[in-house]
DNA sequence: CTGAAAGCGCTTACAG
DNA sequence: CTGAAAGCGCTTACAG
């Protein structure tokens, strides 16, 4: 062990314990060691011994120096919009867990909706030589991920479709669950409802829009282009969608907010005008399970099953991993069903109009 | 550049490209490629040569090899109870930043609030090399953090002391705030102000604690030990002790929840059982800026510098890796204050008697 | 089962 | 400024 008079160690270096510190104290050949250290079989005597010197030195494995001679570091590399966003810690906890259970870990990186940074982030998730990423796209630029896949690095899309690359990718059926929700309202009476959508070119909000329009067109309902409000899906837009949907010379009487950061900005205007839900607007939401508890009566909303969502994708890179199924396997898509859930938020058209 | 027919690539192997390739194309040695790599001079017909191999080889340094050989690998590790809590989030959003300004990246762990789990990643966090650590400690325990020192990597505590380590640590003046919120409620003149506290022996409860019998002391007020209760900081037990002080004979006119799940535990309750706040109950919450924001009517709460922490975290981290101020330094602890901020849920006691 | 040797991709004194 | 060589800590055929 370093003696306390160590330069090294007097200067605060690290002075490592290494495999050759236990081969020397166990009286055995480094390779030995590294074979007990991955499972192989050693001899009793020595099996004793090498356990023992591991703990009088306190030996750890630099899995630093074992990823570069093995070429897999059992990392992989989670990419994300942003990590302030609860949508994706849900998503990260579970897939963190669904790793680990086959020993491997994951480093995350948000690009704090920077399009630039999501390129860079990429680039450091592939110097640090992870095996596989996760990624949740934000430009929806095929660029970032290109890199990955010159390099031969596996990728797994979450949340949405990128044009340009073809991977396996997990998505929610979003045009379903927008159906759904218009349709309730629809049934509750409403006749004009208004939708909080994203971006025009959002995969996501694209689906959701296609939704909306189609609980329309199943109820006959004619489609008022005034009602369809696109935002950036950050809160202040979607203030200002929200805004100018309640203040329509012929205001809509539900308003469907189709992202967590829109339904916490319509939120937030309801609270200051101190409006009635549902008496004055019926209202649904979206990914905003715990807001939908705490909100006056509870919110209806949209939920997302990001759990799954996760899951799914870290089996899919697992997959891609262990070559089962493998490099030549063409890609997936596994498309997440989500759940409606219902509060109080949706009042019934006709009830008000009584 | 592998050929296409390369084996290795056929199998679906990573066949990176590396620092002898662009020495061969540039015809240089590897010594010069790295100089240049490292920012260090060469002649300008070396540094167009390397260059252009770099980008028709499409070369990445290989971080770990690096790492391996300078014994740094510019990473710093973040530990905390868990990803899903947004109290933590935000913090390592900050973090991340001001880390990357300095050429360092982060792996975040978390332990999802599981004391096993915490040692068990910070042994991960080790074994990856890790050049210093960022800690939110769960279990309050020495020993995980005792493994770090161990192995001489700088610790820096954030939100918590750990007893048996003497650390850098950023904390949060939260007796003070404590203070600040109960006296508060005293002056709007409520005399039955029930607290909801966490784990007894947790360092920020005990603070909170220590903050409410100030407050009380202060105003010359008698402490009912009925109004103060303890919890497991979690929905559930918040939940729990949220009720038995509404169910109170004698119950409180004022209620403040310290944390952010108990706070969300007290708004469903308040949400279910159709409470009117302020008029039945006042309120303070705590860490919930966003709940705040969107309850009826606006919650007074005291919110924690989260941007700060974590910048004040990452400074201190990179002071110890710098060296400057070095290992010799003492452990130093910086104390944030935080903030009440003032919404409509803490009505006067006086008006309502009125 | 065990050990000597080569090598993963890089950096770093040290000569030249 | 440049290059040959050693070595970071490990794993992996290959002999024995």
């Amino acid at each position: 062990m370093a003696s306390s008079s160590d330069p090294a160690r007097a200067r605060g270096d690290r002075v490592a314990v290494t495999i050759k510190d236990v081969a020397r104290v166990a009286g055995l050949s480094i390779a030995t060691v590294s074979k007990y250290m991955n499972g192989g079989h050693v001899l009793d005597d020595n099996r004793v011994a090498i356990e023992q010197a591991i703990t009088t030195l306190g030996y750890r494995v630099n899995v630093v120096a074992r990823g570069l001679k093995t070429r897999r570091t059992m990392t992989v590399g989670v990419l994300i919009p942003s990590i302030e966003q609860i949508f994706s810690t849900e998503i990260i906890a579970a897939i963190e867990k669904q790793l680990a259970k086959a020993g491997f870990s994951t480093i995350v990186c948000d690009c704090q909706l920077d399009a630039e940074l999501e390129s860079r982030k990429m680039e450091i998730l592939l110097e640090k030589q992870v095996d596989g990423i996760i990624m949740m796209p934000f430009s929806g630029l095929a660029e970032p991920i290109q890199k990955a896949i010159d390099q031969g690095v596996p990728v797994i899309l979450i949340d949405r479709k990128v044009e340009g690359v073809i991977l396996d990718t997990v998505l929610v059926d979003n045009e379903n669950l927008a159906r759904q929700a218009v349709s309730s309202l629809i049934q509750a009476g409403h006749r004009r409802i208004g939708i909080v959508l994203g971006p025009k070119d959002l995969y996501t909000s694209r689906k959701r829009h296609t939704g909306y329009l189609a609980a329309c067109h199943e109820h006959g309902l004619v489609v008022d282009p005034d009602l369809i409000r696109h935002s950036d899906y950050q809160i202040p837009g979607g203030s200002a969608a929200f805004l100018a949907l309640l203040d329509l010379p012929d205001s809509p009487t539900a308003i469907f907010t189709t992202n967590y950061e829109t339904t916490f900005a319509a939120g937030l205007i309801i609270n200051e005008r101190g409006l009635n839900i549902p008496l004055d607007l019926s209202w649904i939401g979206f990914d905003s399970l715990s807001m939908a508890q705490i909100f006056k009566p509870r919110l209806t909303i949209v939920a997302q099953p990001v759990r799954q969502i996760g899951e799914t994708a870290a089996q899919l890179i697992l997959e891609r991993l262990s070559g089962a199924g493998g490099f030549a396997c063409e890609a997936r898509e596994v498309i997440l069903p989500g759940e409606l859930i219902a509060g109080l938020s949706t009042g019934s058209i006709r009830t008000i109009a009584d």
